[in-house]
DNA sequence: ATTCATAATTATGAATTCAAAATATTTTTC
DNA sequence: GAAAAATATTTTGAATTCATAATTATGAAT
């Protein structure tokens, strides 16, 4: 009935897993609501047995939150918690900039900024501005090579999804924060690792994305306070 | 023939995955070692099913790695990946305690206080030592209010437990960690965010855990003199 | 008609069963 | 006796089955 193969080399529950999150991301399963294993599984033509590991595995996450006897559910998360989470991904990219300022290889650099032009070429595409601008942010996750902080950061990111699917960045905000990047890419290309630890603040401080209007990052803005008053 | 009932309000699989925790920690479970589905099931009194959810919780955590169509194994880290976690810890508690030094109520930190004079009186017995300084740390994590944050920070002390059992602090380094939470706490009742950032930051910074010797933490030393510029 | 108690249904948690892949063992061949 | 092939065993991954808790529906009582 189904067409799933064991394609390639993932384990069923990996797949199901990524599947779900999608439909998270998607809101097509809404925060809070109740995640039915039956018909799921009926319609991923599979038992409930990878479907209930895939659960757990998004429960650890903390996209799906496990309530005893009576299932799984979409995790609600609110203003502070989205808030919470913005904080963190601040103060880990903006660690990793100055990492990636300390210890990136010329050709690193290179390619970064080839990403960086990419970015700006594509300003008049919402979707691949959105997808290139995350390639952006993963780069320099990945020169900062830490595989630890790269899945700290991957997990707050889909937490972030849940509540702010498509709004990785406020409306008008796209030339702003494209020359954030450039100063960033300024600051990486001198090796200055404060400056650009200060530069990838800044750029979360104005908002890269979903700060809720009522929401201000308050906490965001203490650190770069502190920050900026290291400089 | 097991004694194990369902006793209070946890799923059979969280207690599995905790029993399988203690006894990764206990290197009863070896790094890099299998671990026997069946054996253990046996062992516990129940099926693979929640013994094989409690795995895949584990390896989203990090603890254990899952190779396709061959089993778990516990997951082997080494130097490299010890000094990364150690400086992700290093960033996230020392930004936890600016949080505390800005956001605590007053009994807040009277009561860290009345912890750290705990910790002073147990200089002599090293196991409550190590518990309490534990807690020290995890109470500012609390007070800092960031849930995320310190499941993080939860779960990235795992991974240290991974490898060095019981070098939670260097022998020798007791006092010097004392007089290093005085200065902290002294920082904190101060209301000086960037103080108690630094001092927390230079706590790791002399090695309050795991600092395999031949292994200096480089980069969080970075990390300080980022800091330490700052001031 | 509303509340309470009881029965029927449904869903979860966990054990069992089954198929296929990986590993170990034996047999065959040279 | 060693290498390769064939066979047996073990182990994983996933479906199925089963017991029990939770929910819903039904019916009695006020």
């Amino acid at each position: 009935m189904d067409s799933d193969q064991n394609l390639g080399r993932n384990a069923l529950y990996e797949d199901v897993a990524e599947r779900l999150r999608q439909r998270i991301f998607a809101r097509e399963l809404m925060p809070g609501s109740w995640i039915d294993e039956m018909k799921i599984s009926q319609e991923y033509g599979i038992s409930r047995t990878p479907l209930r590991e895939a659960l757990k595995v998004l429960a650890t996450e903390g996209l799906v939150t496990m309530k005893l006897r009576r299932g799984a559910y979409v995790t609600e998360v609110n203003d502070k918690d989205l808030k919470d989470v913005y904080h963190l991904l601040a103060l880990l990219e903006a660690d990793a900039a100055a990492q990636v300022a300390l210890h990136a290889t010329d050709k690193d650099l290179e390619d970064l900024l080839g990403l960086h032009e990419q970015l700006q070429k594509s300003i008049n595409n919402r979707a691949d501005f959105f997808a290139l601008n995350e390639q952006f942010h993963m780069r320099i996750l990945a020169l900062a090579n830490n595989k630890w902080r790269t899945q700290m950061v991957v997990d707050l990111r889909k937490v972030m999804k849940l509540n702010r699917q498509n709004s990785l960045l406020k409306s008008g905000r796209v030339e702003e924060s494209l020359s954030e990047h450039q100063a960033l890419m300024d600051a990486l290309r001198n090796r200055n690792p404060k400056q650009s630890m200060l530069k990838m603040q800044a750029h979360f401080a104005n908002g890269l994305e979903a700060a809720s209007p009522d929401t201000p990052p308050s906490e965001t803005r203490h650190q770069e306070d502190l920050a900026a008053s290291a400089g």
